[in-house]
DNA sequence: TGACATTGGTCAGAGTCTCTGACTAATTTG
DNA sequence: CAAATTAGTCAGAGACTCTGACCAATGTCA
């Protein structure tokens, strides 16, 4: 046992990805978005532009949709996102981030940036670039809406 | 905007890291590994071979101590785990994973060196292994514990 | 040595997240 | 058009997590 880790995979890919998702949460929690939670953020994270249906943020976060229902409620009440019904469906609404949400997006991005700004500095450009190949076509056997 | 996803890297590291769980959980399941829940198993992955102290747990998972004591008691219940005194310091016990969590963890890394198996497959061994260098490099700055 | 701070852990209570099951309404299919 | 599917809700229960308060053992340092 020398030299390399011998942590599994799962683990590797876990531990930046923990350390990314704290950061972002501290800094939106510092710029004053700190009414919702992070189950919360994973549903509104997954809101498209034109807005969602409630039924595909629950397939994409892997929850049910009456836990989805209940998150999109407590972000509903907190001023970010809205309901609209959708045009194309009497059943459905569309989940629609509000100003709000994008605001803290916003937040969120800039913080993605700089933590990956840092990540590259310390790997060096190639051996980044080289990660996000890897992880994006990692995707095509491991993310069923790739 | 080309090829190349635009997802920023967090989502990146975190689909592979989902897809591998939920594997990991399906076998288990599958082997009657069912009377445990995610976040058992998140705290239990944790348990070194001689045994670990609560608030160790706690630290490395990311939660507090109360949260971590009530997971490690539906462990105990379940038989997964037990609670010896710590040697060295009277206030302490150590947590040592049973042997029905060392079996449990046995078909645990075999689901992961199947899965692995699967990536390198996709990837090819040179990104396979360029993909594990750049995460481990990324422990350093990312890994409280590296 | 002895007061004081720190550390390991528990108890109690509350809020949040998540699920299963049962149901209504609209849409799609044969 | 009847039957099956899909979007979503309501109700209830279990699981997870936190804050605050607390006790006992250990460490610090004058």
């Amino acid at each position: 046992m020398v030299a390399e880790s011998e942590l599994n995979t799962g683990v590797l890919l876990f531990l930046p990805y923990r350390a990314l998702e704290n950061r972002v949460f501290a800094a939106l929690a510092e710029a004053g978005f700190d009414d919702f939670t992070p189950a919360q953020a994973r549903v509104m994270q997954r809101i498209g532009p034109d807005g969602t249906r409630l039924t595909e943020l629950a397939e994409q976060a892997q929850i049910t949709k009456q836990t989805a229902g209940f998150l999109v409620d407590q972000l509903e009440k907190a001023g970010y996102v809205t309901r609209v019904p959708d045009p194309t469906d009497k059943r459905a609404r569309l989940v629609r981030g509000a100003a709000k949400a994008w605001a803290a997006k916003e937040v969120a991005n800039a913080v993605v940036a700089e933590v990956e700004r840092e990540w590259e500095e310390h790997l060096g450009k190639r051996r980044m670039k080289q990660l996000r190949e890897a992880l994006t076509l990692l995707r095509e056997v491991t993310d069923p809406w790739a």
